[in-house]
DNA sequence: TACTCTTCGGAAATCGATTTCTGACTTCAG
DNA sequence: CTGAAGTCAGAAATCGATTTCCGAAGAGTA
């Protein structure tokens, strides 16, 4: 391997010199510097990062923890940090938690032996590996939910306001007994949909029944099994609230299969898009969220938090958007 | 930051035994390890990777270069690779090119100053990154695409048997005017399944004519232009045959936007699955690619690459699976 | 002209863990 | 009992780039 000890040998100059030149952090003379250029092409010299990163202690790298690279609302969030990430010169680590603590907590242990400059994280219930990396002051951006006692840049949605708007939707569509099926109920996110799901309700003039409501697990068999559920009631909702997409996608499963359709037999709105949601028929009415932007607000903050540790930490809250098609026509 | 050194004074021995313990590469008396163990345990040690990482010489990290993690057919592959990589102590750096062979090579250029472990790529057209990560010899292996002139292990599916399958499927069906979108010239893929289709056409007795095939771009507006002009011929094709998803979703929005509908004005199978393709009405008949395991299979053969650099490259060919589904039922 | 200030190149220390080398000590065979 | 072989801990070299420190030379000022 060719270090910048051969470089130098070979352009006459002192290591340092071929450094600064690379760097480009001081001054160096013109002619020097061509020399070293030279000798850098012709010798095929490639600076070694990982020597680079001991000295200066600290690496380029991001990484990003989420609980699962195949749900399509973090695809597109890690795409959007991705690509801060390149102008900004640095490369990002996919670590899928699955919800679990204990993966969390280990690839937050390897984030700090690596060095690694910063991380995005999506919590999991309990957190640890957020506690672990917020005690260690490792720069960290926290998204999509929240974390009790840890004051860290923070990404979000405005879940409350879009699960308001979405079921607002259906009430003004003329439906009064809207079931809503959420997440566990340890995540801050479905809470506050749930809480969304409420107020409209309530702005509605619509009286809150525990029994039309289903904690799941955020998941497509979870969606599933509670619009089951929800169903078997002596006498089932006539619309329906879903707080993520898996689930929703679980709910329209559980409707095919027993022949039944929205919104005819029962009105549906989702929480989050999923791709080609105009390709499902009847198109699907959601509540979508700036996936893409979090993941680049995550980005820039992250920057930011890097470039200057010491300042308060922000929290950023993105809209959500109303997208009104099929599944949520209004009752006839 | 502590450092080994910190440990061996606290633990009265010397830093290399710190190491031994630690690493486990060596025996050392148990009393010493003990007094190792607890040092660490008391300073709260966490052994610096950066400085491990320069002195072994290599990394823990692997590259997957993609060209877009928003495709549903490189996030499920990235997942099969994750898995493998965490249970082989490895992390996933995830970069994409956007088919921008600039983009590529500058992955690649990453990938060496940067030691990392190994790369899984999926080449784009002129495969710059490629051939530099080929001279370099760096653990590689190619996904989805064959490059000319390199030898490297490979991961494919089986394209053209895929392909045949999909169009022997719509002849079945008693189709014979079949038309296809695929992708570019210089990508294999698209070259494969295209002459899947025309061995297909070839054993159902019907001529190959090339005024309904159509080279789109491998994404959305591409399969919707090009399905455009299939629809303007004098004579519109009664059938189609589509060799990615994304092209098939654009086709699937242009038929909407038309008024037309699947199979009755024309039926449709597509190469790729997307996700849920059940809740597209009518549902879509797919030729699935088994994602999750050609990424996990990328993943084993690199781990045996990094193990025996050595050994003479091996290239797997994974089966495609049609899944039939509404799309693409008989003709009336 | 003399002195200060600035600029710039090179020698050497440095980042933190690993590993080679060395020597002390033990074990075992002859 | 002696010599060879084996085990293990510690000292020091090492990975490759960066950066501090120092000194030389040039620019600018009184």
């Amino acid at each position: 391997m060719t270090t910048i000890y051969d470089v130098a040998r070979r352009s006459g100059v002192s290591p340092a010199t071929v450094s600064r030149v690379l760097s480009g952090r001081r001054n160096v003379d013109p002619e020097l510097s061509e020399k070293v250029r030279a000798a850098v092409a012709e010798l095929g010299y490639r600076p070694n990062g990982v020597a680079r990163n001991l000295r200066r202690a600290s690496t380029n790298l991001w990484a990003v923890v989420i609980s699962d690279i195949e749900n399509p609302f973090f695809t597109s969030l890690v795409r959007g940090l991705e690509d801060v990430a390149q102008t900004e010169g640095y490369h990002v680590v996919l670590c899928n938690s699955d919800e679990d603590p204990a993966k969390e907590a280990a690839y937050a242990s390897a984030v700090l032996t690596e060095q690694m400059a910063g991380v995005v994280i999506s919590p999991t219930s309990t957190a640890e590996g957020v506690q672990q990396l917020d005690e260690a002051k490792t720069p960290m951006v926290l998204i999509d939910r929240r974390v009790e006692g840890v004051e860290a840049d923070t990404v979000l949605v405005d879940n409350e306001h879009g699960a308001f708007e979405g079921v607002n939707h259906l009430i003004e569509g003329g439906y009064r007994r809207i079931a809503c099926i959420t997440g566990p109920r340890r995540v801050s996110t479905a809470m506050d949909r749930l809480a969304g799901y409420r107020a409209a309700l309530r702005a509605g003039g619509i009286r809150f029944s525990k029994d039309l409501v289903r904690h799941a697990d955020f998941r497509e068999a979870g969606g599933f099994a509670a619009m089951e559920s929800l169903l078997d009631l002596p006498e089932p909702p006539e619309a329906l609230f879903v707080t993520n997409n898996l689930m929703t996608v679980g709910a329209l499963e559980c409707l095919a299969k027993r022949g039944l359709r929205a919104p005819d037999d029962i009105a549906v709105v989702g929480f989050d898009d999923i791709p080609w949601a105009d390709l499902v028929v009847p198109s699907l009415t959601t509540v979508a969220q700036p996936t893409y932007e979090l993941g680049r607000t995550a980005g820039l903050l992250l920057k930011d938090r890097i470039a200057s540790p010491g300042r308060p930490p922000s929290t950023v809250t993105l809209r959500t958007e109303l997208h009104i098609r099929a599944t949520s026509a209004p009752k006839k």
